[in-house]
DNA sequence: CGCCTTTGACCAGCGC
DNA sequence: GCGCTGGTCAAAGGCG
């Protein structure tokens, strides 16, 4: 059984939503928007059954078309995630009942479970770490590794195999779930002034600063924040000055707000207070894109690989403008261009909420013309 | 006075 | 076991 690749491709969707149901519905645009729980205005249970005279406008027609279309291949993708997941929990679960079955039957059930632990953890671990990450600290394991891939907590999961055994699969899935939410990490890039040398990143969110701590791989500092906009945020992050290039600062996002984005208006008075003296601009513009759950990604490794790490799964730099010099002109502008549309087209979260968008204006046409 | 930043100390993981 | 390193803590000071 191959778990590796398999879970190489649902960690990259299982960011996109990890509390995401396990439903075979086939698919529509209807499942695509109640499985994603997204703040957006509820919509007709069938969109495209609501009798609305579509085609009177010959432009919403092809644009519902081209959504319609883009709606099912996601949620097909989503399907197909879904059965991944699935899939991946029986195997865990046989994996574990095996176990208890050797465990049983084995006079030393701690050292063998300490074996087979290390078969599953080779099993799911993606590819070799590298020197630098393999220093890191075990309880961080899940979340550095976690940049492209999110590991199973399996080994933590049967430390003590006795107890373990007491706990349902629901349970173990509900916790594989956590963890993933809590493995998020995401990148940003931000492009500061030369004169600038605060490490202060403006993503609308209030940050305290707990530690600075000065790297071996880098001269810079390293500042690590914690979000304080609600005391129990597990978010962290981690700002250094790009190595390479100092007047880019790299933003390293850790964890996932359990807050809404403060974008309120007392919200966002109270973030801008926090981070008025922040001197740089983030690239992404909108705070909600620099550091939200659903972080608009611009990969930037083909065009800039010194800059964008591979290891980063989320690489947020929507300035035209190129990090480094080298790349610049408009065929590299029209490539940011396309690829921050194709990023967009490949939100999920985005094509939900202009699904809901426009499913709403459509309603809202149809009640108008009834009336 | 409360919040935030600074900064040295401390802790834990890892390699040798 | 020791040293290196990254991450965190917490006291002290600054600021509005």
């Amino acid at each position: 059984m191959d778990y590796s690749s398999s879970l190489v491709d649902v960690s990259l969707d299982l960011n996109l939503n990890p509390l995401r149901r396990n439903d075979d519905r086939p698919a529509s645009a209807l499942s695509v928007k109640k499985e994603w729980s997204f703040g957006v205005p509820s919509a007709p249970a069938n969109f495209m059954g609501l009798g609305i005279n579509v085609s009177s406008v010959k432009e919403e027609e092809s644009t519902a078309g081209a959504l319609v279309e883009e709606l099912n291949r996601v949620s097909a993708e989503n399907k197909k995630l879904t059965e991944m997941l699935t899939v991946m929990c029986e195997n865990y679960t046989a994996l574990r009942n095996q176990l208890m079955d050797h465990m049983a039957r084995n006079s030393h059930p701690a050292d063998e479970a300490a074996a087979v632990e290390e078969e599953v953890e080779k099993e799911h671990s993606p590819s070799s770490l590298s020197p630098a990450s393999s220093r890191k600290r075990k309880s961080d394991s899940t979340t550095t590794n976690n940049n492209d891939n999110y590991n199973l907590p399996l080994a933590t999961n049967n430390n003590n195999g006795a107890s373990e055994s007491s706990s349902t699969d629901e349970e173990s899935f509900k916790r594989l779930r956590e963890e993933v939410i809590k493995a998020k990490i995401s990148r940003v890039y931000v492009r500061t002034e030369p004169s600038d040398t605060g490490l202060i990143v403006k993503d609308g969110y209030q940050w305290r600063k707990y530690g600075q701590k000065v790297t071996r791989d880098n001269p810079c500092p390293r500042a690590y924040f914690k979000c304080s906009f609600a005391p129990s945020c597990p978010v962290k992050k981690k700002v250094q000055r790009s190595v390479e290039d100092q007047s880019v600062v790299v933003a390293t996002y850790e964890g996932e707000h359990n807050h809404p984005h403060p974008s309120t208006p007392e919200a966002a008075a109270a973030a801008a207070t926090a981070s008025s003296s922040g001197r740089a601009l983030a690239i992404a513009g909108s705070p909600s894109l620099a550091a939200g759950p659903a972080t608009m990604t611009l990969d930037l490794t083909k065009s800039k690989p010194s800059v964008a790490s591979t290891s980063a799964r989320n690489v947020v730099a929507p300035s035209p403008k190129p990090l480094a010099g080298g790349i610049d002109g408009p065929e590299i502008q029209q490539l940011l261009v396309e690829q921050m549309a194709t990023s967009l087209t490949k939100d999920p979260d985005f094509t939900a909420a202009l699904a809901a968008a426009i499913s709403g204006r459509m309603l809202q046409r149809n009640s108008c013309e009834r009336w």
